[in-house]
DNA sequence: AAAATAACGCAATAATGTTGCGTTTATATC
DNA sequence: GATATAAACGCAACATTATTGCGTTATTTT
């Protein structure tokens, strides 16, 4: 039986295609980030087994990210967090999201903004783009209101 | 005699209209900011005398921050990087820098990109912006070419 | 099935950030 | 200018987050 997420794509396939190993940990890790927008190494580590090894959390985070299938979200508090790229538009060497995130400076929940498009830098000559992102931070409604 | 930095600025006064105290650490960190886009705490150690505690420039930043002096930029790695604010856009409550943020993933400097404005954003009914940046990483002229 | 490669777990360590508290320095008041 | 008040500082201890080396286990390749 194949193991498939929400959105009933085949996990293994995905992780198959992109060079990687398909252990029980990381195709529970790669189903988180497809039900869930985006993901800091603590967040991973409260929704795995306790029995999961805080090294392989980054290992795998690490490779999954060098085989360009999940990007880092610039924050300002100082925990890295992770985000599922599209997959059309990222490669390993260049990361370029051209939707926005909005995170929630209380309860860290973040949210993509999809109909936002990303205006067309011209940087200096010379420079060299890697990744282009647009950071939000606020409050959610959950967290503003209460 | 006045202190003031390369831009003539007198930076004893900006610190007293913002109700921080004129220590000689806090001139020489305000100073830092005026002669550079940004900077991590660590940069801020490397750039002070040995003899600065480093809890010092922690709460210092910390201070600057909540007086409207200094904003935090996101970035991809977990070190939190403060930024001059705009004194007309800004105040503590409420950080908005309509121009982007270069990092070089090689040498850390930041650069401003004051040509480009943000987008208007529309978030949904509840949500709360407190700020709004865009962050580009890549590689500067310096360290791409080399 | 065996060999090669990738992932994992453990323990130790590094790097970054925080807290409490007593002391010093700066600012405000007289 | 002296005194009271408040802010900033330094130290030591601690907390959190991230990394490294290495031997073992699991996955993939042949």
């Amino acid at each position: 039986m194949k193991i498939k997420n929400d959105n009933n794509l085949d996990i293994a396939l995905i992780l198959a295609k992109h060079g990687l190993s398909k252990t029980k940990f990381r195709i529970h890790l790669l189903n988180l980030f497809y039900n869930k927008e985006s993901l800091t190494v603590k967040e991973v580590m409260s929704k795995s087994s306790n029995l999961i090894n805080k090294v392989t959390i980054y290992r795998a985070l690490e490779s999954f990210e060098e085989k360009g299938l999940i990007h880092k979200v610039p924050s300002s508090n100082n925990m890295i967090r992770y985000s599922l790229c599209n997959a059309d538009e990222c490669s390993s060497s260049l990361h370029k999201h051209n939707h926005g995130h909005f995170i929630c400076n209380n309860c860290n929940q973040t949210f993509c903004l999809d109909n936002y498009k990303s205006p067309d830098i011209k940087l200096k000559e010379g420079f060299y783009i890697s990744s282009l992102k647009l950071i939000l931070e606020g409050y959610c409604k959950d967290c503003y209101l209460n």
